[in-house]
RNA sequence: GUGCCUGUAGCUCAGCUGGAUAGAGCAACGGACUUCUAAUCCGUAGGCCAGGGGUUCGAAUCCCUUCAGGCACGCCA
């Protein structure tokens, strides 16, 4: 639970602010107020461990030029009780602080203390998050898109958990409205053609042309025969639809299984109707006047609340859209069940829905705030070098569990998770499916199982990973140690803005830096066969560089395993 | 036509709440295994940050504009 990045990123604003209020004491600079101090790292390590931009802000305020600003703050800095050791004034007016190693020694000390909870904050005090993703319609299997959407939501759920927020992870089964009539009209015809031939019945224009709509009804009629061939079309529908339903969900509940996703509700929109809960909403909206008649539909004003265009709630045959059933759902979300905080993941062909859906929610007087709408953009496929197409409609997509089967878990939810949410993605099926140097999940994993091999082999020599407090950690003094050492001190951090932003992506890069950094120390220090005392606190980084690994591969859902 | 996303090394992408000399991986080239896993490491090379204007001490980053690609503009979801 400690951010030692966070720490010291504190101790360095409070020592400018002193430093600031003790020189306006003596007359050296005006009374000047700065809502919040800049201090980041800086990329050159000749600049220091972290530095500011003060003095370069402030300029106007003070009258005085940057540098000189600069060095009148660092005269005026008390460094009692930080870890800073010095500072300095450089280049155009930055200040660069300078810290004593022993804050890296105690990032040791810190996750040999803390071990699976190292990395851990609480900057979400237990409030209560839903993250809603992947809710593909059940009409069919899922797709890459689909994949994306789950490996980027899981990984969203798990950062958020780690920074401290109480997690809900919630599918939103679409088994209500116009595709489960379409799913049925769609199943009633393969049904038909089955029993009666490809030319008896037409398959309808917009049906669900995918092969397994088929297989459905070869499964069905093997088990029931062709018992619904004269019944009522509706009554056949539903049954049909009854049969296929659960049977889809099934299977998209075992594929997300597989692939390392498991949600804690898995919430349907029929219940909505069920309950009451829709009629409900629908009357709220009524009686706020949110709604108006417009040539036989019900239309929700949603330019009221700054949306471009108003939406259609109730068709002009009485038909609910499925908008409608998205706010009744989003009612239920934050007046029912009491989210703090809700998170939608929608690829980009829906991100139309974002501003309807704002709007809805502020409608129904929850700051829209409170809703995040995560947009993804879609993936593109290629395969032997060139695209390949994925089309819903002609069923030919790659589903999620020919990925899973061709390229494993454990790749396809790191490579999905190394590109930014906002950022289009090239799925390199033959690059994913490739074990060697060119893939980067094994660069990771590999540099785990190196670790467990060396405390493997100590292990058999009765040497095992020694308490902080019996080792002389200032032992660890090579660049290639320290830098390690730096790396490990920044995880905490990189959770708290990946939470943040929501952009687990980070994490990815980060365990790969933290990989490379390792394989570099690995080749210029030993471990094994050194002298006793520098053994025991190399031992200890490596140690520590095994656990970090480990937590962020655990947040990702991604194996860490021992032996390659 | 309107809105959203994207445009950075040969390829895939970071950096985008403005900061110091623009980064990484892969590919290319040259090196390193009698010692804890070479699925590794070290080095070299590679750039008008799509183009053009602006804002300022300072712009890949902010604003305007042009161009290119993706997506969406339905009483589908």
């Amino acid at each position: 639970m400690t951010n030692i990045i966070g720490d010291i990123r504190d101790q360095i604003r409070s020592v400018v602010r002193k430093a600031m209020a003790a020189a306006t004491e003596k007359g050296l600079l005006p009374d000047i107020s700065v809502d919040e101090i800049i201090v980041e790292a800086p990329k050159e390590k000749e600049h220091g461990d972290f530095s500011t931009n003060i003095a370069m802000l402030i300029v106007k305020k003070a009258r005085k030029a940057p540098v000189q600003i600069a060095s009148i703050l660092i005269d005026n800095m008390d460094f009692t009780d930080t870890y800073i050791e010095r500072a300095e004034c450089a280049g155009p007016g930055f200040i660069n602080f300078f810290l004593d190693r022993s804050w890296l020694y105690d990032t040791l000390r810190i996750i040999s203390r803390e071990r699976e909870d190292y990395g851990r904050i609480n900057i979400g005090q237990g409030s209560k998050v839903m993250v809603e993703f992947v809710s593909a319609n059940p009409t069919g299997p899922l797709h890459m898109g689909n994949a994306r959407g789950g490996a980027l939501g899981d990984c969203i759920a798990s950062v958020l958990q780690a920074a401290g927020y109480d997690v809900t992870r919630e599918y939103y089964v679409n088994d209500a409205g116009n595709q489960i009539e379409k799913f049925g009209m769609s199943l009633e015809a393969r049904y038909l053609q089955l029993l009666k031939g490809e030319d008896a019945v037409e398959f309808p224009e917009d049906g669900y042309q995918g092969e397994d709509i088929i297989d459905h009804m070869r499964d069905y009629i093997e088990e029931y025969g062709d018992k619904l061939l004269n019944a009522d079309p509706e009554q056949r529908r539903r049954e049909l639809v009854d049969y296929a339903l659960p049977r889809n969900l099934e299977r998209i509940r075992k594929g997300l299984e597989s692939y390392g996703i498991h949600y804690d509700v898995w919430f349907s929109e029929q219940s909505l109707y069920d309950s009451g809960e829709f009629e409900e909403t629908i009357n709220y909206m009524e009686d706020k006047g949110l709604l108006y008649e417009k040539e036989g539909a019900k239309w929700f004003k949603a330019t009221d609340f700054g949306a471009e265009k108003d939406e259609v709630i109730i068709r002009n045959n009485g038909i609910p859209t499925y908008f409608a059933s998205d706010i009744a759902y989003h009612r239920n979300k934050f007046e029912k069940r009491g989210f703090d905080r809700v998170i939608n993941l929608l690829g980009a062909d829906h991100h139309g829905h974002v501003a309807r859906m704002k709007a809805a929610v502020k409608a129904l007087g929850v700051d829209p705030a409170k809703l995040d709408i995560v947009i993804f953009q879609l993936v593109r496929l290629f395969k032997n070098g060139e695209i390949a197409r994925m089309s819903k409609r002609t069923g030919r997509a790659i589903s999620l569990d020919d990925l899973l089967e061709e390229v494993g878990r454990d790749a396809a939810r790191f490579i999905f998770n190394t590109k930014a949410s906002g950022s289009h993605l090239d799925f390199d099926l033959d690059l994913a499916v490739r074990q060697s140097n060119e893939n980067p999940v094994y660069y990771v994993q590999y540099a785990h199982a190196r670790i467990c091999s060396m405390l493997r082999l100590l292990d058999g020599e009765g040497i095992s990973v020694p308490d902080a407090d019996e080792v002389d950690l200032t032992l660890l003094a090579a660049p290639e140690e320290l830098d390690l050492i730096k790396k490990l001190a920044e995880y905490p951090d990189e959770i708290r803005i990946s939470a943040q932003t929501l952009e687990p992506s980070r994490l990815t890069r980060y365990v790969t830096d933290v990989a490379s950094l390792f394989h570099s120390f690995y080749t210029e220090c030993r471990v094994k066969g050194e002298e006793e005392s520098l053994m025991k606190a190399r031992l200890l980084l490596v140690s520590a560089v095994k656990t970090v690994i480990k937590n962020v591969l655990d947040i990702l859902s991604i194996s860490a395993p021992e032996r390659m």
